[in-house]
DNA sequence: TTGTATGCGTTATCAT
DNA sequence: ATGATAACGCATACAA
């Protein structure tokens, strides 16, 4: 059902059923009332893709997700950016679509649809280094919006959105130094930007103290290797009287070897851990970690590509706010 | 740029440049050619509004959810379905769309944008009564399935997937009364078909030997309300050697709160829960548990919203086979 | 083998 | 205040 039904359904032209669909004025009552009436009767809705080719816009915003799916769904902070994003969104009547990359089939896919202008902007996650999505977004410079520094993507006129992983992880690691002297840290062997910010920011904050023997690494963030480095770190160095997890899960896995060991905590050792997701509240005692401002992350991105979308010059970085939560864990 | 770029950049017409995007033979090679070497230098990529227009098809499915983000995020299983239904889709080269609902401007901008024809078929979780997504899909007969029962929707050409929530939770509770004989349930107040559904299947499971008294309510799925409701229980019923928590959490919950007053699980009470979550696997002693095939059921509705894309009449209803995850909790 | 014309359902512009 | 008409970019059928 079409305009041109609704028009001969109300006796009238395309241009007068036009007019009141977007309530342009200039039209007399009785028109209206006719016009309304066959619109209600057809059940007519206007169509995305007749509308959207003739105003160049789709009024919505891709959000493209590369994480695996298993993993978006134990890190709460993912939901919560996304519940950002969708509501700053909304408010400027966009609608969020949200793509999923699990695949490398996936990849040229989405690659396709956003390139073919399925979405006006884009907003990414954890992009790797150059692929399909990250070409069509250059070459067509689709306004977009990533979380990360993004250092190796060469997207000059994307705006990058991040909070500062190295500050956060060093005035942590200084407020768990206040009274503890031999502060370990179980870091990441992976090669993620804000990993080795957090190390970064440890070993910061350590200065002159740094000592290599209070440094353990993971290859995964579980709790099952953050126990493994933990037993490692006690056989290594028994007098350990602190712990810095690169993310919750490790800390966690930390604090129940501990435990294992006859270590009190807080008591004997203070264990400390990062992202404030799921593990963090749920271990006794409950973990004190760095929370991310998802949410306004989120809602900066958005805004972010709205802000391109409307042609306005984009900034090239956000830089946001992490907070430390403290609990009983340290 | 359009197709008449490259047709110009090419020195030939628009025709022969269509051929070639699709491979439709009958190209000179060195036409061929020359249309390949100018594609690749305007960076051509078609307009998805434009063949969406002309074809009627966006190859894109819609996903809806409508939980709130939150708990989407708490729930792996959601996670898993979407992995199920992105797969199946994407083995027909379809794109999944996810579209989130999170307020009630959400629900009139995402059915604006269903109805227009964003996607070919939708795929919805736990939609509400009767909003105007649902009346849209209704009067479009839009392709759609749908998580539930939907009992009380009014879409009689859609597919509805779920699980036997009353069987399984029959199953478990027979298992668990093998070698208990006062097993109690820890259900939920809320109206939800799923819910009621569990506790039917408690009831059916305990016949004749179905006491009011082993029986007791929580406003949330939350390990909180579990641990209030078992110590509720504990003191009405000291007797009680089995609990069946609605969900996970509630089980874990209760759990928890057996242990702290010293009941040993399973020697002393055996506890089992519902859904196979996060929680289940992480409780100590790890809880048995109900898992649903949540990666089937994502992909059996992919494909039903395929084949009702396709034209083939679509199956009123798909009912998949839950499984029991018996582990040391019981 | 190639080029051209027509239509998809809108919006925007221009006469009337 | 209203009706007709021209894009938008592609696919399809048809003419050359």
């Amino acid at each position: 059902v079409t305009v041109q039904d609704v028009a001969d359904a109300a006796g009238t032209s395309r241009g007068s059923v036009g007019r009141v669909l977007r309530g342009d004025g200039y039209v007399s009552a009785q028109a209206r009332e006719a016009i309304e009436a066959a619109i209600e009767r057809t059940g007519y809705v206007p169509s995305a893709s007749a509308r959207n080719l003739v105003m160049r816009r789709t009024q919505a915003v891709a959000v493209i997700l590369r994480e695996p799916l298993a993993l978006f769904v134990e890190d709460s902070n993912l939901g919560t950016v996304l519940l950002g994003v969708n509501s700053a969104l909304a408010a400027a009547d966009h609608q969020m679509l949200l793509l999923v990359i699990d695949s490398s089939d996936d990849v040229t896919r989405v690659a396709r649809h956003v390139g073919g202008g399925i979405a006006d902007g884009v907003i990414m996650f954890s992009p790797e280094a150059d692929d399909e999505v990250t070409r069509v977004i250059r070459r067509q410079r689709i306004p977009a919006a990533i979380f990360g520094t993004g250092r190796e993507l060469d997207l000059p006129h994307a705006t990058f959105v991040r909070t500062d992983n190295r500050a956060a992880s060093r005035a942590m690691v200084e407020r768990l130094r206040a009274n503890r002297s031999r502060v370990a840290m179980i870091r990441s062997t992976l090669g993620d930007e804000w990993a080795q910010e957090r190390f970064a920011g440890y070993r910061e904050a350590l200065g002159e103290d740094f000592d290599d023997e209070l440094v353990e690494s993971v290859g995964f963030f579980t709790a099952s290797e953050g126990a493994a480095a933990m037993e490692r770190l006690l056989q290594r160095r028994p007098d350990v009287d602190g712990v810095f997890g690169a993310v919750d899960a490790i800390a966690a896995g930390a604090l129940g070897a501990l435990q294992a060991h006859g270590r009190r905590v807080p008591h004997d050792v203070g264990v400390v851990g990062f992202d404030d997701s799921v593990w963090a509240a749920r271990t006794d005692p409950p973990l004190s970690t760095v929370r991310q401002p998802a949410r306004e992350m989120g809602a900066a991105a958005a805004e972010a590509v709205l802000a391109a979308i409307a042609g306005e010059p984009a900034s090239r970085e956000l830089l946001l706010e992490s907070m430390i939560v403290w609990r009983e864990s340290a």
